[in-house]
RNA sequence: GGGUCUGUGGUCUAGCUUGGUUAGGAUUCGAGGUUUGGGACCUUGCUGCCCCGGUUCAAAUCCGGGCAGACCCA
């Protein structure tokens, strides 16, 4: 086991979870907070194993989806920047600009995101429909130099481990087609690594980059009630097409800009499942996001340690063989603290070994989510790798159920203002005006309306201007 | 963008109002020993006043600025 990885603090409760988030983080091992630049932090090693075991995945899926990784200058030239003259708006001021030599000469900003680095790029590659469609994406940092309260792996100057597909097509239909592709993958992530609920609306167009068709938007209801952006896909249509001159030569020798499609998400995933999960005691993370699903915890009674630790050995070689990723903690202390330690990092089983069960022939598994506790024969630990899919369907179960509830339904301004109040997510009819959108957005202090169901509507009257309507808005405190 | 508050060993904290002894405690960490079915105990050791400047005979304490963090409002 690594040092830096355990601290032995203890945490706040989760009643208060801005300091719960804080302290669990650190207690558990992810990061260390304690580095002295706002919205920056350091990895420890059981974090980055986590977040390794996302990224793993995802090239996993991208690659299936021929989507290849490719790699972009972390340095953008201000050139590039001004192509898109109302995102350079944005990142003046909330960007970083990179200064070198004893001159101080600004040499470029630091990538705010990923399109100012890459379209230029695509518009050099594309010269004939033969050289679509290009599908790539790139998983790095970027920074915001973020003037408002940052928080860790929610906001932060340096954004890091974030994933940014960027695709180009030569007609409308296939960059959808391709759109379609990432919702899925963003729905696998949810449902069976993250064990969280999907939860997409529809962005109003308002809101989406300037001239493109439409965006997807996933969001995540966090503890105390707030909705936190987590992940989106947007159809571009032919905006940035335009903008950056992405064109291809058609069948009949006349140029055409591509259809392109952005979609990209990041560390999120990871604090949106710590968060939904977690308790008291720290983290529970879900099994298939899990660097370490097991721990085997000997429990040494002098004079015993050899039986004791002959029977380890046997779960041990079992363990292997199922495929489990499991750590020992053969460390000379009491096993209470060392029940408190594995907590801690979230690890969905723990596995007892004392006198008493090489006895028995049996080992005591305790499920960290449920607190369920197994005794289990020997001869039988085959049944832990059901165990483990078993947790992640609980665990979905639970995070659906939990975001079912929040979602309530209201048709007065008044039963609005009590769900959001209550830390509930309000939802609406709306007229599709952007009048009424901002009206209901702000009926309360720090409410947001974050986009629009995505289900098949029926027809209600719009909270705002009673006409007849078929869109239903999501209203809630944001992050 | 506007406001309020905070910063003491790795972590938590006392001291600050009213400047003055060797900055106290808990925990963590290291060493040695006895232990081990929910944070064991004993002995012993290391480590600290965020940074820069000012006031003063004297600053953790008062003042100014910076940096970092928390909260509230837009």
């Amino acid at each position: 086991m690594i040092k830096q990885d355990s601290t032995y603090e203890k945490i706040s409760s989760k009643s208060d979870f801005s300091k719960w988030y804080n302290d669990a983080l650190s207690a558990a091992g992810i990061l260390d907070q304690r580095y002295e630049m706002k919205g920056m932090i350091v990895w420890l090693p059981y974090g980055l194993s986590i977040m390794k075991s996302l990224i793993n995945k995802w090239d996993e899926l991208f690659s299936k989806n021929g989507i290849k990784e490719a790699y972009f200058p972390q340095i953008v030239p201000i050139k590039y920047c001004e192509i898109n003259e109302s995102w350079w708006e944005g990142f003046k001021t909330e960007g970083y600009k990179v200064i070198a030599g004893s001159e101080g000469e600004i040499q470029g900003a630091l990538r705010p995101t990923g399109e100012p680095a890459i379209y230029p790029m695509f518009s050099m590659w594309t010269r004939s429909a033969n050289d679509l469609p290009i599908k790539i994406y790139q998983t790095v940092n970027s920074f915001r130099y973020e003037t408002k309260q940052t928080r860790p792996l929610i906001r932060a100057r340096e954004i890091t481990h974030w994933f940014e597909i960027h695709t180009a097509h030569s007609t409308k239909q296939e960059a959808e087609n391709e759109l379609k592709a990432h919702l899925k993958i963003m729905d696998y992530f949810y449902e069976e690594m993250l064990a969280l609920p999907i939860f997409m609306v529809n962005k109003p167009i308002w809101d989406c980059f300037p001239g493109s068709v439409g965006a997807f938007e996933y969001y995540s209801l966090m503890p105390d009630g707030k909705v936190m952006e987590n992940g989106s896909a947007n159809n571009l249509g032919q905006a940035y097409a335009k903008k950056f001159e992405i064109k291809y030569k058609n069948d009949k020798g006349l140029e055409e800009y591509a259809w392109m499609i952005c979609t990209g998400n990041g560390a999120r995933f990871l604090a949106a499942a710590i968060s939904e999960f977690g308790d008291d005691k720290g983290l529970i993370l879900p099994p298939r996001i899990a660097p370490i699903q097991a721990t085997i915890i000997p429990i040494i009674f002098k004079g015993k340690e050899k039986k004791v630790f002959e029977q380890v050995k046997k779960m041990q070689k079992e363990l292997s063989k199922m495929g489990i990723k499991y750590e020992t903690d053969s460390r000379s202390i009491s096993p209470g603290r060392k029940y408190y330690d594995w907590e801690v990092k979230g690890i969905p089983l723990r596995i007892d070994v004392g006198p008493k069960d090489v006895d028995s022939k049996k080992c005591l598994i305790t499920i960290r989510f449920s607190k369920e506790k197994l005794s289990i024969k020997l001869n039988e630990l085959k049944k832990i790798k059901g165990l483990l899919d078993k947790i992640h369907e609980d665990m979905l179960k639970s995070s659906r159920k939990r975001l079912h509830e929040s979602i309530i339904f209201t048709s007065s301004k008044k039963d609005l203002i009590k769900a959001v109040d209550s830390k509930k997510i309000a939802k609406v009819y709306w007229c599709g005006n952007k009048d009424c959108y901002d009206k209901i957005s702000s009926l309360g202090e720090g409410y947001e309306g974050f986009g629009t169901s995505t289900d098949s509507k029926g027809a209600g009257k719009c909270l705002n201007c009673q006409k007849t309507s078929y869109e239903e808005l999501f209203i809630a405190k944001s992050y």
